[in-house]
DNA sequence: GTTTGTCTGTTCGACAACGCACATTCCCGT
DNA sequence: ACGGGAATGTGCGTTGTCGAACAGACAAAC
């Protein structure tokens, strides 16, 4: 598994690329583990490659709910270079894969140096603030349907294949929403050719119809991404 | 008016604040003035005194929802140092005061110079990110009464009296709902006796139980601000 | 003092999402 | 091959919010 299949560790300049490569650790992230939880001072960032990870606050009565999506377009563990060293909100583990961890010490020195490093971690940051602030508006005014939706192409664009494993019940988890909402809109969803779906596997068929049928929420955030990080600078 | 009701400016180390002071512009705020419009390129940054700003996204359908407040406490305009230039979500003056203004090339010049200012940047950043992830989770699960108590002291943090100058529709408008769901909430709280209005002002009588009746998001959002910026670096 | 426009109060039906209970179906491991 | 457990399907009644329409009531301007 190449480092460099992360899109911001593949973007690194070769001087910082040369100095930051030795140091980082392959870490393998298995679902339903909690990468950091909230209030915690993470020991090291992580750049996932294949895992995808989310971000989620919890409610004083039990219910959560996410507002952004990491995968080996980003890294988790911002607070330790934005300068408070405690995450707010939790980090688990919602697809199973690798990734590559890099030690708070090394960020830090990272962000003292500043230039394209820090440049490229801080853009990385506000393309994450452009789709929690969406997700707000999306939870405030879209159906689950468009949701369920749009939960779904954030995880396509993050997994290798057309296939997410995830039950319905995950799904209402993340959204905080109920399971037979999602199961619901599944049922519409496969009725319409969009995806097909088994017991803990979500495959979508028709991905330009899914694209059309979700709100703007993620085109939105998908796009804001790819204006602060072109992929040129990954090539 | 002084610079330093700003309590970002005032936490500036002294040898910042001077490289600073000479260029910092007054600038008067009104009511329903954009400040930023989405998707355009901030020609500075706005640090409030008296004026409260509003962040909110809008949607296609033309709604919109508020996902953080900006006041005295903070600074409008973060796409210029987190790299984007262009912010995405209007920046709205939702109450009349005074700001100072700094130009982009100043903030960037305070960027690549790093240390304490950049840091204090950050920071600050940092507790508008857990604002705006805490918005999402509220949107998600806390009734518009909770949410319009919370928007009414996230308001009251910023004002300078117990007297907010708001019409109920506005902050229908802001939180994203009907505004008889505002009015509704509101005549709850005034027969309690935690409020008491008049068109277009709210008065806060008892604080404290407003804080009690508030869902969690406001005392979240409120002390995750001050773990980052404690006040200590204001004195 | 009257007018005008804005703000607030109140109603109705409609609908999305909720909470709960339980039936069914499929996968997986032994 | 088959049983157990997890995942999904379905049916209630209930609640919160919406959309629209209109009546009253206040404040500022003329």
């Amino acid at each position: 598994m190449d480092s460099r299949h992360n899109q911001l560790l593949a973007a690194l300049p070769d001087a910082d690329w040369a100095r930051w490569q030795p140091h980082l650790e392959p870490v393998t992230l298995a679902y339903g583990q909690v990468l950091f939880e909230s209030g915690a001072t993470p020991a090291s960032v992580v750049f996932p490659t294949t895992a995808v990870v989310s971000l989620s606050t919890m409610t004083r009565d039990g219910a959560s709910a996410e507002f952004a999506v990491v995968g080996n377009e980003g890294v988790v563990g911002i607070s330790l270079f934005m300068g408070g060293d405690a995450m707010t909100g939790r980090a688990l583990v919602q697809s199973s894969g690798h990734g590559w961890r890099l030690s708070a010490e090394r960020v830090h020195a990272a962000v003292e140096r500043g230039g394209a490093v820090l440049d490229l971690l801080l853009r990385y940051t506000q393309s994450l603030i452009v789709q929690t602030a969406q997700t707000a508006a999306c939870n405030r005014h879209h159906t689950i349907a468009q949701q369920v939706s749009r939960r779904l192409l954030m995880g396509l664009d993050r997994a290798q294949s057309d296939e997410l494993a995830m039950t319905q019940e995950a799904v209402a988890n993340l959204l905080g929403v109920r399971r037979e909402g999602v199961t619901a809109a599944a049922q519409k969803l496969q009725e319409h050719g969009l995806i097909r779906y088994r017991r803990g596997h979500i495959e979508v068929l028709d991905r330009l119809r899914l694209e059309q049928h979700t709100c703007e929420c993620y085109a939105v955030a998908k796009k804001e991404y790819q204006r602060l990080l072109p992929l040129p600078l990954a090539a």
